[in-house]
DNA sequence: TCAGAAACATGATATGGGTCATGTTTAGTC
DNA sequence: GACTAAACATGACCCATATCATGTTTCTGA
């Protein structure tokens, strides 16, 4: 079974595929980060998820009928994904009911998120999202630092503006007011979480 | 195994759960329609999903964990749902590898649908995701009426809002543009698609 | 290391949609 | 059939965020 795995490298600027190629593989990352995108047809872009070392991205059940990717993944630097072909993938998983039951543990997380999401970019304000998304970041891929908390991920404004349905330049005058109110410093290479109770707060004021 | 199935019946006025309940059981439709509900502490809420007979609610992934319900289940008139005790229904699966796969494919595509969801959320307009709303309901729940399609649900303008994320007074004037540019006639009781593709043309514009 | 490209920054202006207020119509219900 | 509440309607006003424009700083790669 396991030797049905095959790795592949992916760098910064590849994509592991592309909203509407055919799903002919499930995926899992191994290394990296990888983002998964939706785009319209004008090159506005979001961001539905980021993707960590164990993420499937058999994401979308398209990979369960012959349908076309709703959307594209894209590395956010060098990643390493373990793929297979969905056939051995169906097969794996209808003889081995544990590993289905992870999957749809997994898949009622994400489904999960993915409502917590929309309730968010219905109800709530860019600032509150942001912030949100901050926090998010800062207590699963940060680490401690003289001055709060460094992320790990490179991540520019423009990222964190597809990730909360804002503009580029919304983002980046929301992360000027938090940088004024000593919430954050720095910028996509070395970005500083100085204030994580603060953004909490501001996250889920009424 | 059947036999762990019961049903209950509830009414509008009910709830078949609340956000933060324990989940204790797992749900499917029989009849009738269920919306999914999340809400913030003021008061303001966003339906996730109108659920239809045959669609599950083990909805959230919170059913799979001991973690409370993320959102709240109501009726949207008379219906009928099934219901089963989480540990009989993880039985189930367990020894049931092909009811695990259609879980699976299940779960898949109501992320899927999450996803569609956010990405209209964040990159859409108001008046493009009303009429992608209602080109949904007519192609799936509409039925045919000499001078178009008539709605089988019963769906208030207020509905339609939480539903696509704006306010009531919004939906309100939408759809009232609507109507004056002969898309829709009707209200709540007796909705009227009377152009789909004028609305199909709309939800999709560049 | 230097040039070109990303990324960040900020102002001016426009606008979609929210908010509040008030009124009318429609639909349940006793 | 009348009464009450829900649903629909519309105006006035405001504010958050988009848009467009221009400039600076910081990376990055040949």
């Amino acid at each position: 079974m396991l030797q049905e795995l095959t790795e592949t490298r992916y760098g910064k600027h590849d994509y592991i595929f592309r909203e509407g190629d055919p799903t002919e593989y499930f995926h899992i990352v191994k290394e990296g980060t990888v983002k998964c995108v939706k785009s319209t047809p004008d090159g506005k872009e979001c961001t539905l998820k980021m993707l960590m070392p164990g993420d499937l991205f058999c994401c979308d059940a398209a990979a369960f009928d012959g349908t076309a990717h709703p959307g594209s993944a894209q590395p956010m630097g060098d990643v390493s994904i373990l793929r297979m072909k969905k056939k051995s993938y169906f097969e794996m998983l209808r003889r081995n009911p544990d590993a289905a039951m992870e999957v749809i543990k997994y898949l009622g997380n994400r489904l999960n998120e993915a409502q917590e999401k929309i309730k968010d970019l219905a109800l709530d304000r860019a600032d509150r999202r942001l912030a949100s998304l901050l926090v998010d970041l800062a207590t699963r891929n940060g680490i401690k630092d003289p001055n709060g908390i460094r992320l790990t991920i490179r991540l520019t404004r423009q990222d964190m503006a597809n990730m909360v349905g804002i503009t580029t330049e919304t983002a980046i005058r929301i992360m000027s007011r938090f940088k004024r109110g000593q919430l954050v410093s720095g910028t996509a290479n070395r970005l500083l979480i100085r204030d994580l109770p603060g953004l909490r707060a501001l996250a889920s004021a009424t």
